[in-house]
DNA sequence: GTAACCAGTATAACGCAGTATACCAATATG
DNA sequence: CATATTGGTATACTGCGTTATACTGGTTAC
């Protein structure tokens, strides 16, 4: 007789094992701090030797100034990266990424490389698709 | 003379590599996949071994059904996981991850490390600014 | 027969990420 | 002088990711 339904109960009390909350916390918490659609792409341009406001922005096709400004704010908040000003006449302002950024330079790299990969998978997929279809 | 100004039109030029778009659109395309507030911790929950539905939902704090339902169907259509069902007559449906999402399991345990260190060190700088406050 | 579980769907509304556009003060170019 | 650059801010708007809440249709438990 269906013991999945003894099984139940069991899953019911297994099912959110004590370090899984806390994992899933820190994941979201990753997930805010290089989320939305412009801190990944910000990060890389900086790694790529882009330091002022402008260039950052040239760098990163269809970026406002509104956003890039916010996000740079937001990141400097989350000690991503660093904003020093040179008030020499014509003030220049500089951003670099801390050596905290770096620590996921890592991850930035694998998305890179995963995200190429998928392009192609998803190219063969659909190519799949039209020739059975 | 600031030759700084000269040096301008010479970054004008060069702040865009040829490859650095790609990269931007890779990286965007793979915050694209696991992006948003959801699927990565969904991914986590299966990788912890949950497969029906509930079980998932339970697992993932504040996740409503709506939520849970569209993400798992993207997901699915993006190849990153399995629905199997087995018609028996409580119908039962299985969601299991596919080889290829495991392919980025590496990357959502260095999010998960790197989430617990950066709460940790938001935590410490606020102290720090509070004893200097 | 009613209460609870499963695997979701339907509908409506909210809030904020992101957009569009204009503007500012300072400096440099011709 | 007009024009362009740099490093942004201000205001207004829109879309969509997310939430809230209710509901369905089938199965099992008491």
């Amino acid at each position: 007789m269906k013991e999945q339904l003894r099984a139940k109960k069991v899953k019911e009390v297994l099912s959110n094992p004590r370090n899984q909350k806390e994992e899933v916390q820190a994941l979201q918490d990753t997930i805010y701090v290089i989320g939305g659609k412009w801190k990944l792409p910000i990060i890389n341009s900086l790694c790529n030797g882009n330091k002022r406001f402008r260039d950052i922005q040239r760098s990163i096709p269809g970026i406002t100034t509104r956003m890039l400004s916010r996000e740079l704010k937001e990141m400097e908040a989350n000690q991503l990266l660093k904003r020093t000003v040179d008030p020499d006449s014509p003030v220049m302002v500089e951003y670099t990424v801390t050596s905290y950024c770096k620590s996921f330079g890592d991850i930035i790299l694998e998305m890179i490389k995963w995200g190429k990969q998928h392009r192609k998978k998803i190219r063969e997929v659909s190519k799949a698709a039209n020739n059975n279809g």
